[in-house]
Parts: structure tokens; C-alpha cells; sequence
DNA sequence: ACCTGAACACCGTTCAAGT
DNA sequence: ACCTGAACACCGTTCAAGT
């Protein structure tokens, strides 16, 4: 397990940090403003830094995305590991999807980076993604095994559901919750044939 | 019901018409190879065009992709027509479904042209989508009238659900079929509780 | 009428220097 | 070590002319 920590801090001169607290912070702002996609030159430019200096720091947009998020994200496995111990192991995947679907649109064209990264082991993202998804892996078997959940779901399918959940939410937030019930009740193990 | 034709292929001056048609072979391949965010000043320079030329004939990009695709898209009204005198609704619901989600994947990136343009009613595109959301909302309702499909579904809640599912297939095209097997299945009206 | 090449303001990225 | 301004090759869009 290389969970090592991706909280790099630098702790080298003083003028280097002072620069790159002032980079994430002006991101966090641009992000929410103007969606992941916002210019990286204007960050700089609005940060009172040359851009090689963001550049540096945060090599592509995904590192500055880690950095920003990558904590929140994180959190997505402790939250699994806590519902792992609730009663009912359905209750608790529906619940953890609905998390997941707010984490991946804190901003607007997030869902697409992460996307992107899980399937870039290049990405700074990558391994970030990758624990969301071991994470939803763990409440997926869990109910599966409980008897609730269809059993051909694999971590993978849970995860392009959830993103693509959160994608449309993003479009059409007053959706939101009915597109995540249909996408959870489809999810559910087929007892009858009734139709 | 404004349903003039968008086929609107020039015809002035020959070298019009010539130039018109070689923009839109051009940008057919440039779509299929780099997905709908091609450069436009590139389709115009293999076409032996000038950029301005392209402009002309196609104000914006969904312009292009309208008159590319239009004829595509508003056969899945003739679909849904079709699948209306089919014997099981549901069924001719989900028929449909995988048909239009097959549509949106045409190019790569087209679901989120199409789904912007169904919010803009100054796109070109969007008198195609409203039609598409049409064709679905008449399935829809008849086969919530039947009993089968949950009732507190509408129109653009299953747009943006085959949307969802068309964006995921198109980064993971192994789940196409689970992913609209779960979507579809969640559509479905719950008669038991079991849970 | 219809066309074209050149210009414009952007973008991300990389350069050659500065201290 | 760490920084900056300027340059580079792009993008979509618009310009001033040409025939």
C-alpha cells in the first residue's frame, strides 16, 4: 500500500511558500469561479506570481486540483470506513454514493478530471481516484454480499455510475437527487420478474 | 409546432455550394478522429477554405454539428414514432433508450454539446434536442401509463439520464450496456419493499 | 455575392535571464 | 534556490480587402 502523504507542504524558502499557499488559494477562488478549467496564466497573474512559479509548484492543472482537493477527497474513504460498521450495508452504499456525488462537484468540470486521472496513472490525481474508488469498492462487496445489490457490479461500474450521476447533477442540479435514486434502485438486486 | 426544416444546403453560387460541402466532409472526419472540440481553423485549412468560410456557412460549432448530425438525431423521433405501436411499452421505452444513448456517442465530447444546447435556445442545436426529449417524453408516458416505469419520472429527467449514461460510456465503453441495464432498471416502479 | 490572408486577444508551455 | 517577463505555437473570432 503506497499511501504515502501528498500533503507537500515545501518547506524551503521562505518566499517559495508564501507563493504557493498565495497560488492555492487565488485556484481555490478561480475554480469556483470559473470551473476547473479556468486559466492558469490569469491564477498566476491574480496570485502576484510569474507563471513559471505556478508551474513549478504544480507542474498541471490536475496537481493544483490535488492539492486543493485532494484532503476532501480523502475523507470519502473514512466515511466508507466509518458506514462499513452501520447496520444495514444497503443503507450505508446509498449513503456513501450521495457523498461521493457532492464531493465530485465541488467545481464545475471536476467530474471529468477525476474521470480522466483514474484512467491516467501520469495524473497527480491517479491515486487520489484510485482510493475513492477502493473505497467504494469495500461498501459495494459488502452489500453484495448482504444480498441487496446486484453481484455483476465491479468497483469500476459503481464508480462511472457515480460520476456519471454527478456529471448530469452538475447540468441539471434539480435532478440531483432523483437521478442518484433511480442509478441507487437500479443498483438493487432483481428479486421478481413482474413485467 | 415549428418544425421548418434545418436542411438548409446553400443555393447560390456554385463555388458556395462546393465549399459547403467540403467543410462538412471535412469536418466529419476531423469529428471522428479528434472529437467535436477539433480546431475549426484547422477543418478549414484541409478543406482548402478560408477560416472566414467556415464561419459563414456555420456561425458556431453547433452549427456544424447540427447540419452534421440533425438528420441522425431526428430519426430518433421516426424511432420512438416506430416503437409507440410496439406490444410491450416498457420494453419499446428501453429499445429506445439504447438507441439514443448510441446517438449521443457519435463523437467524442458530443453528449455535453448536446446537452448545453437543450439550455440554450439560441444554439442550433436545440431544436433537434427539444425534439429528441420529445420522442422520449411520448415513451415515457406510456409506459408510466402502463404501470411500469415510476411516475415521478419526466421528460428531462430521462434526457439527462441517458445523457449520464451516453458521458460514461464514452469514457468506459465496457459498462455501456450494465450502465443502461442499471439506469433503466431503476427507472423501473417499485412494487415491493423488501428491504 | 462570396471569398481570402492577416490581425487580434487569448490559451498552456518554455525560453533566457535575473537576484 | 527561486523567481520573472518575454517568447512560442496554438485557439476562436474579426478585420480589411480582393474578385
Amino acid at each position: 500500500m503506497v499511501a504515502r502523504s501528498t500533503q507537500a507542504r515545501p518547506a524551503g524558502r521562505k518566499d517559495a511558500r508564501r507563493n504557493y499557499e498565495r497560488l492555492l488559494t487565488t485556484a481555490r477562488t478561480a475554480f469556483a469561479e470559473h470551473g476547473v478549467g479556468a486559466s492558469l496564466n490569469d491564477i498566476a497573474r491574480t496570485a502576484g506570481v510569474g507563471n513559471v512559479t505556478l508551474y513549478r509548484h504544480f507542474p498541471t492543472r490536475q496537481a493544483l486540483l490535488e492539492a486543493l482537493l485532494g484532503e476532501s477527497l480523502r475523507g470519502l474513504k473514512a466515511r466508507s470506513d466509518e458506514l462499513l460498521a452501520s447496520p444495514s450495508p444497503h443503507q450505508a452504499l446509498a449513503t456513501w454514493m450521495t457523498a461521493a456525488v457532492e464531493h465530485a462537484m465541488a467545481y464545475r468540470g471536476l467530474v471529468d478530471a477525476l474521470v480522466n486521472s483514474l484512467a491516467d496513472p501520469t495524473s497527480e490525481l491517479h491515486a487520489t481516484c484510485q482510493a475513492v474508488k477502493a473505497a467504494g469498492a469495500q461498501l459495494l462487496t459488502r452489500a453484495q454480499h448482504a444480498g441487496t445489490i446486484r453481484p455483476d457490479i465491479d468497483a469500476s461500474a459503481l464508480f462511472s455510475l457515480i460520476a456519471s450521476a454527478a456529471w448530469a447533477a452538475e447540468r441539471t442540479p434539480a435532478y440531483r437527487d432523483q437521478l442518484l435514486a433511480v442509478m441507487i434502485d437500479g443498483l438493487r438486486r432483481r428479486t421478481d420478474e413482474p413485467m
